[in-house]
RNA sequence: GGAGGGGUGGCAGAGUGGUUGAAUGCGGCGGUCUCGAAAACCGUUUCACCGGCAACCCCGGUGACGAGGGUUCGAAUCCCUCCUCCUCCGCCA
């Protein structure tokens, strides 16, 4: 969330932010819902000060005996109150208005974010590593996950649905190998691991941005929990409504979990393989950093997440998302995009983004520094995959394919695949 | 699932309708004392919002004692709903 201040005294600069981001925006509008929000506050504090002053008043008449002036004193406070009751309900018609406008609206993008329209301007920061060229054709990792007996997309279906994924021997223990080579090497970095629970509730996926926009992308159940789309969302609500010391940060934590996406609105794309499921293994990064120093801890983040694609040889880009392509919550993201043969291209692999103060005013996470300042202050927070482990397999799958059919075990990943160097047919 | 008992400031713990934003203790911060430290003593110690102001650190006001509603001139104190924690019983991976 935007701070209210901050928005009335830059209403020019956030306008221009929005229509950079392609969000609505109605200045006007949040200009005259403020106005007439402090003007209603005013008058029901005014109204306020006057009741709390009678009503002493008329507790010392009563203690005094003068029963008959207290009770006329409490006719002119119940006047008064049915003033209060009118003043505050336009306090709540105004303060309801703008916290819908401002929880609905995006973080502003940071200086360093590139100005464009959609994906297609975004710019490419850096690129690791050189794409296979291998000379034979190679196969997509459906096909590979298929003919080596890993990945049962047939009785995934039977058992869910389309975009669910069934994992069989070796397949299954990959993706555990992934999970615990990736968390490991997090660890040993400096994160400290967590086990969340896969449900939030609707408190919790405000904090981080999913809701009230978002409900649509998320699986909802009848208890009114939501699944959760990434860990994202617990490790950053962790801190939720507390003020952490300015000594523990930055605060680095990761957790393996399960996400769940309804992918509403992508009918038709990636309809095969392990790209876009309705649940995929991910392992998240979350930092509570402060705001002098959220944006190093961002490239070291960054970092953090490249070291992973490079311990298991996999070629990569870094692209910097422009203005009209980042999320909700960022103030900037850098996306890790992974050689993908049956893609002909690099695929999104993971996300890392400065959410500054946008989450943190949400789900109200201080800290306090009394060396520096009085009082506390936003915490900002950060989150990157690191990394979304279906992804990951495709890509091992793909670009460690060999000539017979078979696939090598990247070398970081045979101790967690107890020795096994390649991945054979059944 | 059944029965009972709790949720107050950083912590512990008072307070059952009227200068209680909240006693007291501990902790924290500042000071006195000391060569220094300890002890002792004195002072201080929540947050959000609105207004004033050159000013977030000053002044005035409003709100906040798990959350939301109600009663009342007035609620931490009474009533209702919800959340949550603890104890016992039952059930269960």
């Amino acid at each position: 969330m935007l701070d209210i201040r901050f928005v009335r005294e830059n209403q020019d600069a956030v306008a221009k932010a929005m229509e950079d981001r392609n969000a609505r925006w109605d200045k006007k509008r949040f200009a005259e819902l403020e106005e007439a929000r402090r003007a209603a506050i005013a008058e029901e504090e005014a109204l306020q000060a006057q009741r709390n002053s009678a009503s002493k008043a008329i507790g010392q008449m009563m203690g005094a005996g003068k029963t008959e002036e207290a009770e006329a004193a409490k006719d002119q406070v119940r006047q008064i109150n049915e003033k209060i009751s009118a003043a505050a309900a336009l306090h709540e018609e105004a303060e309801t208005a703008l916290n819908d406008i401002l929880m609905a609206a995006p973080n502003l993008p940071s200086e360093t974010t590139p100005f464009g329209k959609d994906e297609n301007d975004n710019p490419e920061v850096r690129r690791w590593g050189t794409p296979n060229d291998f000379d034979f054709e190679p196969k997509a990792h459906w096909d590979l996950g298929a003919d080596l007996s890993i990945i049962d997309a047939e009785r995934a279906v039977k058992l869910a649905g389309s975009r669910f994924t069934l994992l069989g021997g070796l397949g299954a223990r990959l993706e555990r190998a992934i999970i615990c080579f990736m968390a490991d090497t997090h660890v040993s970095r400096g994160f400290k691991e967590w086990w969340c629970p896969a449900m939030a509730n609707t408190a919790t996926l405000t904090g981080t941005g999913q809701l009230p926009k978002f409900e649509e992308d998320l699986f909802k159940t009848t208890e009114g929990l939501y699944l959760i789309p990434t860990a994202e969302v617990q490790l950053t609500n962790i801190h939720a409504g507390e003020v952490l010391n300015a000594e523990q940060l930055p605060l680095k934590y990761c957790a393996f979990t399960p996400c769940f996406r309804e992918e509403a609105g992508s009918a038709g794309r990636d309809t095969r393989g392990l790209i876009r499921l309705h649940q995929f293994d991910k392992v998240e990064m979350v930092k509570f950093a402060k705001p002098e120093e959220s944006w190093d801890d961002l490239e070291s983040m960054v970092a953090d997440a490249e070291n992973i694609l490079q311990l298991l040889g996999l070629p990569y880009r870094v692209i910097n998302l422009c203005t009209g392509d980042i999320g909700f919550s960022a103030a900037k993201t850098y996306d890790l995009e992974v050689w993908l043969p049956s893609y002909d291209g690099y695929k999104e692999i993971s996300s890392c983004s400065n959410c500054v103060d946008f989450q943190a005013r949400r789900a109200n996470i201080k800290y306090r520094d009394p060396q520096n300042f009085k009082g506390t202050r936003l915490v900002h927070t950060l989150n990157g995959s690191g990394l979304a482990v279906g992804r990951t397999m495709a890509a091992i799958l793909e670009n460690y394919q060999q000539a017979d059919g078979t696939v090598k075990v990247p070398d970081v990943l045979v101790p967690y695949m107890g020795g096994i160097t390649v991945i054979e047919p059944e």
